[in-house]
DNA sequence: GACTCTATCTCGGTA
DNA sequence: TACCGAGGTAGAGTC
């Protein structure tokens, strides 16, 4: 990893233009060749940056950084302050819990948090569009469509209606019904699940990682 | 801006708990108190972080960080190979041209661009379920909905059917067409407007930016 | 390679 | 502040 603190312009000319006006900022080129040029403030994400694979040609006052699309990252050096370089070596990489797929995972082991009587036919439900997260049957036996999302926002509403549309060609289920659920779901999400004629549900992760099915199965 | 190279571990328990293992990192502390740990790949973004506002505390041999919501980010050093820290100052920030909203702003101003006889009712005209880009009534004073993307995708169309859907619960309004404009649009995506019924239309920002009204109105 | 979907998304605008 | 939409979304998984 080479770390280069310079005052610099930038400009990027790809899926759209965008220009950094002369001042001092951290230039970060990694070992697989990613560029990124950083301020000091502004959370995690550098102000411009060239992902890898891309060609840096280091013409010493300016560098261009192109990639196989053919966007353009040029950087003009006005002043290197400092240079360094280091060794990183590989990275093990990161280990994560409390995603999405674990709430599917919760919710597939006790449906009986989404509704009463709901038992589980399939997780990740094939379809020609993508898998559907959750298929049940409820207590009269119809088939329950449910999507599952950390954030239920407006986008999660509208994949679930994706669903039911294919799952209506397939004759052999008879009516289906679709069921959101989230930890959270946003008003606007809400409505239009609503207009849908979706139930929505909200769910807590810890409440349901404390419970066990058969601890449901007691209700 | 504090570049710390060290072995490390780290462990972020917030939203969901994630854990990198030991290797060696680029640790960012921005003069904001935002903090990236960064591995040699993966492009700019970094495996670990904590956003500004926080509280760092140095307990020597590992570094707490914690946000007003609780979540917590623990560095733990295992050998501190370098250490620097920079000046940077303000920075200006990044100047874009081209996205979206410059070209909605292009197309209220020349409506026409869209369809002849086009007149502006309204920019980001509000509904239950988001603001509709642009509302405009044509020649025949029929309301029209306009949805503007820069690329045209299916998630673009069908928006455009939520907001027509929900206009026609309107019925002060008469009956609404719908018009998918964008500088790029994709097959799929024409295939669907066009089966819902709206008509598409692909501009070109450079010829709407060098475009004015008045020249407009001369055809 | 194309497509789909998640994300500690980030970031900006707005009510 | 919370909500909502855009993003050079990035990144992972699947087909």
């Amino acid at each position: 990893m080479r770390l280069v603190v310079a005052r610099c312009t930038v400009d990027y000319r790809g899926r759209l233009d965008a220009h950094l006006p002369e001042a001092v900022r951290l230039i970060m080129v990694k070992a697989d060749g990613c560029v990124a040029i950083h301020a000091d403030g502004g959370a995690y994400k550098p102000l411009n940056w060239m992902n890898a694979p891309n060609t840096l040609v280091d013409h010493g006052d300016h560098w261009t950084v192109v990639n196989p699309k053919g966007e353009t990252l040029t950087i003009t050096l006005l002043e290197v302050l400092t240079e360094t370089a280091h060794e990183l070596g590989d990275d093990p990489g990161l280990q994560k819990d409390g995603v999405e797929a674990h709430l599917q995972a919760l919710l597939a082991a006790s449906p009986q948090a989404i509704e009463d009587g709901l038992t589980l036919v399939r997780r990740e439900y094939p379809t020609a569009i993508g898998p559907i997260d959750l298929v049940c049957r409820d207590a009269a036996g119809q088939v329950v469509a449910i999507e599952v999302k950390r954030r239920g926002d407006i986008d999660g509403v509208e994949q679930l209606a994706r669903y039911i549309e294919r799952l209506h060609l397939d004759s052999s289920l008879g009516a289906v019904r679709g069921v959101f659920v989230a930890q959270v779901v946003k008003p606007q999400a809400r409505v239009l699940a609503e207009a849908r004629g979706f139930r929505v549900v909200e769910v807590d992760y810890d409440d349901l990682r404390g419970m066990r099915p058969d601890e449901l199965r007691l209700f």
